[in-house]
DNA sequence: ATCTATTCCTGGCTGC
DNA sequence: TGCAGCCAGGAATAGA
């Protein structure tokens, strides 16, 4: 599942890819990801540039001209960008074709289980908290620092802070010995600092293997990432901790299945 | 403000 | 080998 790193590992390779290029015709086999008015999504994307591709946690944000109009992209679960030659049979849940001139291969949005979605806005828009990675420190802390509530409930929260998935958000309270289920305004500053520091470590070094690949995720060379054997809590229940040897333990929280050590995470109260 | 439950969806896994 | 049932979860939304 895409997360901050896979989506800038993507991000990256797409801006080489699709920057300046123009937008020569759109196929949409399935147009269900389209949450934007169906029946405009082609016409309105033909003969536009890509003018700059930002990414904001986990949103691509294309934007184009001469309409000024922004395609924003979210990947969900299992969406994938890849490009390949227009004679090749689009995979099985293949849903959007866009080819671009000068570019042999087309770039195709493809998902499996239809979580992730591309939509036309006029411009950009945010709901979403400074970004986990193109933020500064401070920035972080302090927005942090202000929030209250369940460490696994606030650090997945995207208008808190931008681009942790449910991997990342575990790797790090591991890293920082902190359980899911303590709440932000009970850390002293030194300890919600060690956490700034820790969700920043897991992104650099996620995004130096090029991500993590569980479920489907493939960069658009069709590569999956590295990240994976560096997962210490995340799918490892049941496994001892590298740390301490305690057990690696499994509980849902904020809805989701939580990976903590059982001995270096203790419960709150 | 914060939290939980629900919806969307398909492939992979489990158990019989 | 087949098949039913369950599980995974990002975002949006409703409701507590």
């Amino acid at each position: 599942m895409p997360e901050l790193p896979e989506v800038e590992t993507i991000a990256r390779g797409l801006r080489e890819k699709v920057l300046g290029r123009r937008i020569a015709s759109v196929q949409v086999w399935g147009a269900l990801v389209i949450r934007s008015d169906r029946k405009r999504f082609a016409t309105d994307l033909q003969g536009q540039t890509v003018q700059a591709l930002y990414r904001h946690g986990k949103f691509l944000f294309l934007t184009l001209q001469p309409s000024s109009l922004v395609l924003k992209i979210h990947l969900g679960m299992t969406g994938q960008l890849l490009f390949e030659a227009p004679s090749m049979t689009p995979l099985k849940h293949t849903h959007i074709g866009f080819r671009l001139t000068g570019l042999a291969e087309e770039l195709r949005y493809r998902d499996i289980r239809r979580f992730g979605f591309l939509k036309i806005l006029k411009k950009i828009d945010s709901k979403l908290g400074p970004d986990a990675w193109d933020s500064s420190d401070e920035v972080i802390f302090e927005t942090l620092r202000k929030k209250s509530g369940m460490l696994k409930n606030t650090l997945l929260n995207q208008g808190v802070i931008a681009g942790l998935g449910n991997i990342y958000v575990d790797e790090s309270l591991y890293r920082t010995g902190l359980h899911p289920r303590k709440t932000l305004e009970s850390l002293r500053p030194d300890k919600l600092r060690e956490l700034c520091v820790s969700i920043r470590a897991v992104l650099s070094e996620s995004l130096q293997a090029k991500g993590t690949t569980i479920s489907d995720y493939r960069d658009i060379n069709g590569q999956s990432g590295g990240f994976d054997q560096r997962l210490r809590v995340y799918g490892k229940e049941g496994t001892p901790c590298r740390v301490c040897g305690g057990k690696i333990r499994k509980i849902l929280a904020a809805g989701r299945g939580t990976h903590f050590c059982s001995r270096c995470q203790r419960a709150p109260r």
